[in-house]
DNA sequence: CAAGTTGCCTACCATTTGGTAGATATTTGA
DNA sequence: TCAAATATCTACCAAATGGTAGGCAACTTG
């Protein structure tokens, strides 16, 4: 099965390089070092190929999320929990890049994964900084949802756009790498745009 | 010359919607209600075609950006900026759509492209608000250069997946619809994550 | 050992792709 | 008015696309 999970590592690298549609599976098999066939023997089809390096994306998502946001609900450490996040995009920014081109080619099949997948966990954290509205901990004209949906797309786009942006986020000698930066930026922003005191954790 | 714009029309539909790749010359020409060949008169290749798509997009960019700009360093008016650069994109989210797909498919090419159109203006904020913090006006650990690609990155790709997202962000009773809520919380995030103090403006 | 299964191959195939040639009609301007 | 420019068409083309048919080794397993 040494060849079947090459095609996959290779056709993940270069459907987030290229997109879907700019990727052929003659492309892949010479990436890998086969014949186009011996890959559709592996894979019955394209689509098939690409259904099964979403679905790897995905399990890996779902193996690390859980723990994250009970993190999250339970100790409530903020910080921890939001390198987590980034973490797990800025460590293979691929991942990213195929989410984000996911969300744009096949708009209808990404909403349904969101609703199965990622909305119940949004409603939870929904209410969770509800009721810390009320305990005066987050700031009043929070609108929790759009404050998650704003957070994660600063996570997956920024993450997915980094290496092009390094123009105008270039390394800085005291402020770090360009990854680091946006990183960095990224978790401030979060921070300090949803609680009332300074510390970012309570 | 009315053929020709309702190619570049069509073109820009299609092309923010489906992609470069995923979009045939004779799906465009089929929109406009002409053969290929024709179309093919007016834009000697599909990708000369791309490249006035994407310039014409920047010409209504280029005209809007400075005065937006200066607006926000000269009469300090941050909310009337932010919502003008959000208004940008959601009155045809397209626009964010294929700037985000241009950054994905083509990044070499998007580097050029922000080093000369964006880059000067990031360093002009960047000085302004580096001045603004010593005045502790503005908080004290903002990366300026980070601040501002991350704000960017919420406006051009939370727009550009807006519709998308309406499962996890719904239209509400009293916050209004999917697109409003994404304006009013990438605002409200971008301000409150910069000043010092609650008001925003200085 | 024989029989089936697995894995990869060569040789195809129909369709679609971006693009060209060149005829034909319509508009324009001296 | 008549020639040139403009604009659209039909009929192609070579190359690439996703995918199939079927042969041929090398293993596994009764």
């Amino acid at each position: 099965m040494d060849v079947r999970s090459e095609i996959l590592n290779q056709a993940t690298r270069l459907f987030a390089e290229q997109g879907y549609d700019g990727t052929s599976v003659q492309q892949i098999a010479d990436a890998v070092g086969i014949r186009k066939p011996s890959l559709l023997y592996h894979f019955r089809s394209k689509d098939e190929l690409r259904e099964n390096v979403l679905a790897e994306m995905l399990a890996h998502w779902n193996a690390v999320l859980p723990g994250l946001l009970l993190k999250a609900s339970t100790e409530e450490r903020f910080d921890a929990t939001m390198e987590a996040l980034t973490g797990f995009f800025i460590e293979d920014p691929d991942r990213a890049r195929l989410l984000l081109r996911e969300t744009l080619d096949r708009p209808a099949h990404m909403q349904a994964m969101l609703g199965e997948f990622v909305e119940p966990w949004i409603q939870l954290l929904g209410a969770q900084l509800e009721r810390a509205k009320e305990q005066c901990l987050v700031q009043a004209d929070v609108d929790p949802q759009a404050y998650a949906v704003e957070v994660i797309t600063m996570a997956v786009a920024g993450t997915a756009v980094i290496d092009t942006l390094q123009v105008i986020l270039p390394a800085h000698p005291t402020r770090g790498s360009t990854r680091k930066r946006h990183a960095r930026e990224l978790i401030r922003v979060a921070r300090s745009s949803l609680y009332t005191d300074d510390e970012g954790e309570r």
